[in-house]
DNA sequence: ACCCTCTTTGCATTCGAAGTCATTTGGATT
DNA sequence: AATCCAAATGACTTCGAATGCAAAGAGGGT
């Protein structure tokens, strides 16, 4: 006879409604019952069995209630790189706040783009309730969810093509913002670092600063970074030699590239920031206002984005016909040090 | 507060294995075997199989799969405060590992410490395959564990009462380089600030440094903070009050705390890092490689760790015998410069 | 005591895939 | 052509909880 294949024994896995409902007396149904808020089961009758149930260690399992109610109660997180400083913090609202919802939190992280199809099939696999995506998702990967019916909530993102739900903090009134008080102060010769161009945030941020440049009579020039420390100080000096040591503005794309400049300028270059040049951000993550740096940027209102992102995707899944949604939130502006504004 | 049910119809949500297995004029068995690799079935026939799934949209339902073979490929990593610097990497790697060997994680972050027994709660609940924790347990919890047979990975800290597979970096290696590092360089007060009193790594660290300290004859006045920016510099004055400012070397009981301190005696103190005070950190976070901090630290080898974690919980989930097992890991000194060290 | 209604309860079925076992098929061998 | 063996396939059962439905119980009113 063949050696049997190596099974979790029966025994160390947990209780059955099975096992409870023998002890206690009563049918499986019965504990199923014991287990709904709002069934019909006898106020004795429910403790008879929530007792055992203690005592068993019994606990129902969710993935055979999700087989037979098709509600996994999981929602998947996916998101680009989680390094980036701004993220962990959505990740820790979003996590509570659905957990506030009884859902649970199914996390994927891409190393890379090309991995978001091997990620999707994951995901169906599943069979999530729901989706929120911060992460860069092509038209048909899109459909998709569609397709499935899987509810999705975009992050920091919008559906570029067919619309779809999604959360935004609004690049164009930040930017305005700061480029407003920026040539208001009288800076003369801007600089840009913008994020890698297939960033949809980064893309909108630079687009609206260099729009509302123009719109005051300004001229900008523009290199490009990956949103981290390294591009600040590269950023930084490319722009330098562009323009002959004479900048005296710079818009960075997020805060962790503004950073990185300001860094470089003062140790660098020799430079006295703001007196000598005023460099932004954007986003408004902790170090931005760590005494060294008190970056000028534009912080987003995190709690009530993550509270909304959370929201709206439980209502879609509460009702999948929910029309599609975008809701924008307006940045604040922290002052900081790190630019003459006025 | 769950959400409310509502019916998903059945045709929005995916195929099944019967519908692939009408499709192409097969059994049900034989799409299961499709997809399974190294079972019985003609590559013909599979062919036959991944074709129609392909025009289906059919992917297994993972719900289904866990419920009959018991195994959900889920684990659950519990971290205490997502937003300490130092996870996101830690959690981004473990993501990434693991789903490597096929499992996906299942995401829980604590608010606070009381809400471990919920968060557990759902663990069962979901029937993981293990855990990795990042976050205090009671023996009685960690007891849970083992009562139910799931595998778990403690990561920086240590089984109190029991021993359990667990992962650190060795906090007593590190803070004796650095004390060393510093009492060679003939500091003569030296002050900690300590995390929380419930931190295992807190006073892993804390403890090592002082003991280090007795050892070559010095004392140090110690205050406590959390592990956080601000907790830096409160710490610094308190600390600069008890010793009538004459402390002249800091140890912080991890970077973001040293941060926080230099920043401090810089600008609320005037004081030269490292020539007037030198101050020293623990973990290599990134920030602490900022060119206005370079902080002198002991950075924890994140990669080997999250690997030996995920190794070591796969080895279990795969043979629930394998015993218990401690991996210490070596910190590597960054000498960084806000500490003078010989 | 009787009937009626409302609440509790149990039975039986269902969700979707995996795996056991028995059967069929195909190919090689003689 | 007959035989044999391995590979391929399908019927059926199983995992654990939810739920429709029917039956049993508990009161309430007369």
């Amino acid at each position: 006879m063949p050696v049997k294949k190596k099974q979790p024994d029966k025994n160390t896995r947990g209780a059955t409604s099975y096992d409870v409902a023998r002890q206690a007396g009563v049918s499986q149904s019965a504990v199923s019952r014991a287990f709904s808020p709002g069934a019909s089961v006898a106020p004795k009758t429910r403790a008879a069995i929530m007792d055992v149930a203690r005592v068993l260690g019994y606990q129902p399992n969710a993935i055979a209630q999700g087989l037979i109610t098709r509600r996994s109660n999981l929602v998947a997180i996916i998101i680009s790189n989680l390094t980036n400083l701004y993220y962990p913090e959505v990740l820790a609202e979003l996590t509570q706040r659905l957990s506030e919802h009884g859902i649970r939190v199914l996390l994927f992280s891409l190393a890379t783009e090309s991995d978001v199809d091997d990620v999707l099939d994951q995901v169906w696999r599943y069979r999530v309730d729901g989706a929120i995506v911060a992460a860069r998702l092509h038209p048909e990967q899109l459909q998709a969810f569609e397709d499935r019916g899987v509810p999705v909530v975009l992050y920091n993102r919008i559906g570029e093509t067919t619309p779809v739900a999604s959360i935004c903090c609004d690049s164009a009134s930040g930017e305005r913002q700061l480029v407003d008080g920026l040539v208001a102060a009288n800076h003369q010769i801007f600089g840009i670092i913008a994020g890698p161009a297939d960033s949809y945030v980064g893309e909108e941020r630079t687009q609206s600063a260099i729009k509302r440049l123009h719109a005051q009579g300004r001229e900008a020039l523009m290199v490009r970074g990956n949103f981290d420390y390294e591009s600040g100080d590269k950023g930084l000096r490319d722009l330098m030699r562009m323009t002959d040591n004479k900048m005296d503005a710079l818009i960075c794309a997020n805060d962790l590239m503004a950073i990185g400049a300001i860094d470089s300028a003062r140790s660098n270059f020799g430079l006295a920031v703001p007196e000598n040049l005023s460099i932004v951000g954007f986003d408004g993550v902790s170090p931005a206002t760590w005494l060294a740096y008190q970056v000028t940027t534009i912080r987003q209102p995190v709690r009530r984005m993550t509270e909304a992102a959370v929201t709206m995707l439980v209502e879609r899944i509460e009702d999948p016909d929910t029309p599609s949604e975008q809701r924008l939130f307006a940045g604040q502006l922290l002052p900081g040090r790190s630019a003459r504004l006025k």
